[in-house]
DNA sequence: CAGGACGGAGAACGAGCGTTCTCCGTCGAT
DNA sequence: ATCGACGGAGAACGCTCGTTCTCCGTCCTG
């Protein structure tokens, strides 16, 4: 049976970021998607001509995914508080995902970093995005210095995905989410 | 010549641990270790029957070190409060190292957390080594729920060593210690 | 001095990888 | 109905890896 090229794509894609996600780029071989994505290797070339294609739009997709979650759940409140007190309930609620493994970035940059500078910048670009939302999320809250602020929850937040992955609790998400409303009294006005 | 038994095992583990700190432990092969080590590759086996033990060999090997400099910068002060902060300093002189590449432990994770369960428990051993020593910094320092303060101050630290192996700046250190000092003055008396 | 245990250098082996190629069947165009 | 372009299945290729083996020189022991 044939597939037309868009959902063959698709699928590929959809194997790749599970198997890549679960099991780490480098230990998840071309076969591995193969299968699982149940399009031929030949048509899997043709589509991507390489793996490291492949995990770079891997990566594409997952920036993209993440971007989306986060805006959903922030744009769900308006007061600006409020706004960054989300980032840290979809951070909780991507912790109870059965298969959240930590940052695909920092798993593929702890990978790859020192060899694919690739998958560096891209690992950069992302967390520049999410540091450039947090800033503005700081200065609509009335912040006096935005990007410190914003460095703090990068802090709080990076922190608890890893320890999160490592201790396969959500917990971690409510805690930041604590310490970030500690740290809001301190440099946020009234 | 011949090495004898001790130096040859130092050796080896060296350079298993500039390597596989540096690449990966995936990426780094036996015979790289082999060349970088000068130890043949029989005594290589010898000493360690297989790749897996040289990894457990190498993520003890760090655990121990980073607990003697932790220990070292901690003790250097008397004040409890300063000696919570000096965990950021410790951070701060870590992250400066040229060869710095963020938390070994992380990295392997990353790697090998769902195919080895050996790696999986070591990393998770010395996460709760360091969640100890920082509860025990929060009870001395009069906090009313050490173990909370302790979690609080696990975040910025694990958020100030992912954040600085992607930026490959120091900062995020003493941005960590800022937010620690604001987070203190919240959960410690007077 | 003879014998043998040991270590070094690196070839060898079997497996797995990323990538390409072969073979064959299908299907649309003329 | 015939031809040709295309896709699927998977074999094949060249490489690298972890691990073992072979060969040879060295040095300690009697």
């Amino acid at each position: 049976m044939t597939i037309d090229t868009a959902t063959a794509q698709q699928q590929v894609l959809d194997a790749a970021d599970a198997l890549f996600y679960e099991r780490g780029v480098q230990a998840v071989g071309m076969d591995a998607i193969r299968s699982a994505s149940g399009v031929s290797l030949k048509r899997l070339y043709q589509l991507f001509p390489s793996k490291d294609h492949l995990i770079e739009a891997y990566l594409d997709k997952r920036d993209q995914q993440w971007k989306t979650m986060l805006a959903e759940h922030v744009d769900a409140a308006t007061d600006p508080r409020e706004r960054i007190l989300a980032v840290f309930d979809f951070l909780h609620s991507w912790f109870l995902e059965k298969s959240f493994r930590g940052c695909a970035f920092i798993n593929s940059f702890g990978e790859l970093g020192t060899v694919s500078p690739r998958v560096a910048e891209l690992a950069r670009k992302h967390k520049a995005g999410f540091r450039d939302a947090l800033t503005e999320l700081a200065a609509a809250a009335g912040a006096s210095d935005p990007q410190r602020l914003a460095d703090y929850l990068i802090l709080l937040s990076e922190g608890a995905i890893t320890t999160s992955a490592f201790s396969e609790s959500p917990e971690p998400a409510t805690r930041a989410r604590e310490a970030a409303q500690l740290l809001m009294d301190a440099n946020l006005p009234s």
